[in-house]
DNA sequence: GTCGTTGCAAAGATTTTGCAGCGGC
DNA sequence: GCCGCTGCAAAATCTTTGCAACGAC
């Protein structure tokens, strides 16, 4: 019979909990660990990576899927979507009622069970856009 | 007057072109960079990289943006959708018209010029599932 | 011939891990 | 007191980059 082994919650947690529930910005680990170490400031950043993944394990954050190749996380657990500019890879919001339809066909996803589901809009940010209009290399 | 440079169609390019077209798995650099080396065997990795990131420029292939911290890549640049596995991060595709209504209030992304949409959904495959069955511990 | 591209290798960036001591429960 | 967790540092993984030779146009 296996069992799941017990999670305790450790100061270096609660405070990443707390800190990153704090952040809107959708921070990358070494942005929230250096956010942390104002509170601790002999944390690791080790202890953080291992935190997020646990964290995320227990269901009281999210790991985006959206960070440009790097990971970033969010403390806002509720089902809500995401834009993102392609350029700088800021991402920010989209309020809940801003999708007023999703219908999916139920058997699309066969083979999978359905754990949920992330929007994200592609687009240019207006600071990343006026630099792109000054210098055509940007791409 | 700024231009834009020139773009060549070198071997290397076409091929990893070619290759990421026939390949339906949305393989991360590292796996194309396998696949090409059967028809080049002396290409290198920071090619692939270079020529993926160029590609993805041109508008000619895709970066996916759900590798689970890696970065994927997809030849089928059609507006499509993904599953993805949440264990062990494979993507599969979403028949295009299993999502039938998608309304966004325009002002929503006020800020952001759009230039797309993706939308993924985070399940379990069946292979996984059952992995997770037999030993708790996985997660 | 020009200049964008390549292979190679080294560097950079990001994430994971081994370990001995610490500290929740 | 047990055993999960931490800090540290090293390792592993992933991506980018400098450079001289090469090759597309």
């Amino acid at each position: 019979m296996p069992h799941r082994r017990q999670v305790r919650m450790t100061k270096q947690r609660q405070i990443i909990l707390d800190t990153l529930r704090k952040t809107c910005t959708h921070p990358t680990a070494d942005e929230l660990y250096h956010k942390v170490r104002k509170t601790l400031p002999h944390i690791s950043l080790g202890t953080v990576y291992r935190n997020l993944e646990t964290l995320n394990n227990m269901g009281l954050i999210t790991r985006l899927l959206f960070g440009g190749g790097q990971m970033r996380f969010d403390g806002n657990i509720e089902t809500h979507h995401h834009v993102s500019c392609r350029y700088c890879n800021r991402i920010e919001d989209i309020p809940e009622d801003a999708v007023t339809t999703l219908a999916i066909s139920p058997d699309a996803m066969e083979g999978f069970s359905m754990l949920g589901h992330e929007l994200y809009f592609v687009g240019i940010c207006n600071s990343c856009k006026e630099k792109k209009e000054q210098r055509v290399e940007m791409r």
